[in-house]
DNA sequence: TTGATATATGCAATAGAGTTGCATCACTAA
DNA sequence: TTAGTGATGCAACTCTATTGCATATATCAA
């Protein structure tokens, strides 16, 4: 019986290697994006560079997506229609909470189709809203 | 006859210096966000320093504001209400285009209410499409 | 007008995120 | 088992953003 790291891993083709699986567990275990700097206190004894190209093998590979939360610092969050190798991208909305400064998917609250000006051609969009978490509230 | 540069940044409570009219008018003329850079490419002789502060200062009265189009490079395009010293934030969408890396205002395309999860406050939002500018269709 | 005060500018240095080169190690497939 | 590909570790570097400080310039009150 495979882990779910593993499966993923596997159905994205992104080598399961020891870093990798446990790179996968931590972000699925972390409610909020995350930031290289945040990797890189949680894994004491691994080397920066492998986690920042850890990140970037899941990104192009679409186990993780990049979020920019305006902060000006990448953050990063699992993808989570893993249900088959093309499922298409999955366009949701995220919030950045000025308090805590967490920023989270909200998966369930679709972005609304924008019709745009002539000659205007959209291949993808990102919508952040700003504001105070569930969590702080 | 007072220039428009000179009457927006009293507006704004901004001194009009003859760099920072002439920063301004440079924004006006220009249709796509700028980044730092370029300012620093378009001035030749001033310095660096100055122009980022120039930005900083016009951001923080609300003469610019600041676009994040997920290039890392933080860009910048006047406010276009400066009708009066109160006016309301100006929520507007931005798009950037893959093929020749211009951000630009959508001003008209407003962004549509989003219904949030229980506990969630929105106190801003930035909706940022990527695809292909009218000029590059 | 003049002096005092506040603001703007110029120059240098630094911080910090992101990225790359290269040598070595580990895995995979024949 | 061996060749070849991919992953990792370490060092160095790029580039944007930012700050400190000295000097210049503008503003205001007397």
């Amino acid at each position: 019986m495979k882990t779910e790291a593993e499966n993923v891993l596997k159905l994205r083709n992104v080598r399961p290697t020891a870093m990798r699986l446990m790179v996968f567990d931590y972000l699925k275990n972390r409610k909020a994006a995350v930031t290289l700097a945040d990797l890189e206190n949680d894994f004491d004894h691994s080397e920066r560079t492998t986690l920042y190209r850890t990140l970037k093998t899941f990104e192009k590979n679409r186990v993780v997506h990049q979020i920019n939360d305006g902060s000006g610092i990448a953050k990063y969050a699992l993808d989570l229609n893993f249900q088959d190798k093309f499922s298409a991208k999955d366009l949701h909305l995220h919030f950045h909470c000025n308090v805590c400064n967490a920023t989270v998917c909200l998966t369930d609250q679709k972005i609304p189709h924008i019709s745009l000006p002539e000659g205007f051609v959209a291949e993808d969009m990102n919508l952040l809203l700003k504001g105070i978490c569930d969590n702080c509230t």
